[in-house]
DNA sequence: ACAGTTTGGTTGAGACTTCAACGATGCCTG
DNA sequence: CAGGCATCGTTGAAGTCTCAACCAAACTGT
């Protein structure tokens, strides 16, 4: 290679000691904390948190019923992973697939009687779980300002730097 | 079924409706952080952010190695799945298993040059790439305050409720 | 010493995600 | 209305994670 090399000797702005520690706690924490949510949210209602969210816009939905590329937009999945869920979950009974009457390349996505029945079963201890680990576990401002900052960062993520698909 | 239904109207602690968006805001963004920070570490390094971690531990455990399952514990993974994650990894000649002398059962698992290399050269991008879609979206305050909150909720995890596998 | 238990690590099967390719419909412009 | 392009959704293969079963070595108490 040449003399100057334009490649390689980054002129980073590392993390300070401190921020490194706060980055490394946000990280393992959020981890093991979802970890444990969806182990937890498993075991008592055999739904994935997927699977879950899927089913609490669907409950939110006029007549319980999305487009399928609304719903993945919505939790930021891929088309190909919503279609593998959504036929997982029909086949399990939760969700019914059928044509969307407005454009004929659409399918929509509505949820089953027992899709509804399941969800209202696994909310309460869900909540518990959130609110076992994460929301009881912080003093009430310490809540607060995790939301805060978190909305900040998604706000950032999909308006802010011509996201995945979107010329700037 | 019977009279009184005891397993069902479960009297639960509803989130509120802010605590509900702060929730939400905190799930949603740190889902979509973490898709965004593991999409540009791959295509800056090709590591997973789970590789990475790994030789984040060795490049700062002694003589760059560690026993299989302290690097299990440390990164919060199952062994079985570190198992995969080193083997798939020593194949690509990031890193070295060896027996351990101390225990026969144990394996010691250790950073070769290449892992090295790659670590080196893939830190500054992702170091960068943090900055980007966090710290700096952030007010120091609102960064710090994140890093103790989640410091606190993984501590509670880690210490508090008989965690997995241990009695209380 | 020795059965019983615990710990360290691996394995294989099954479930889930990703990625690229595809068919089909809708839109847009000449 | 024809050709080109974008969007909607699905598919299959390959990669990754989970879970349960397993072997081997190390403690434990007798």
């Amino acid at each position: 290679m040449g003399t100057t090399d334009t490649t390689s000797p980054v002129d980073v702005q590392w993390l300070t000691e401190a921020e490194q520690q706060d980055w490394r706690a946000f990280r393992d924490g959020t981890i093991r904390l979802f970890d444990v949510i969806a182990h937890e949210l498993d075991s008592n209602s055999g739904l994935s948190p997927h699977e879950y969210e899927v089913l609490v816009r669907l409950s939110e939905a006029p007549a319980r019923t999305q487009r399928m590329s609304e719903l993945a937009d919505d939790l930021a999945h891929s088309r190909s992973r919503l279609t593998h869920t959504i036929r997982r979950m029909e086949e399990r009974g939760l969700v019914e697939r059928s044509a969307c009457s407005a454009d004929a390349r659409g399918v929509n996505c509505a949820m089953t009687e027992l899709g509804w029945t399941t969800l209202v079963a696994a909310a309460p201890l869900h909540v518990q779980s959130v609110r076992d680990h994460l929301v009881d576990v912080l003093t009430p401002e310490q809540f607060r300002a995790l939301g805060d900052a978190m909305a900040a960062v998604r706000e950032h993520l999909v308006s802010g730097p011509c996201h995945a698909a979107t010329e700037c």
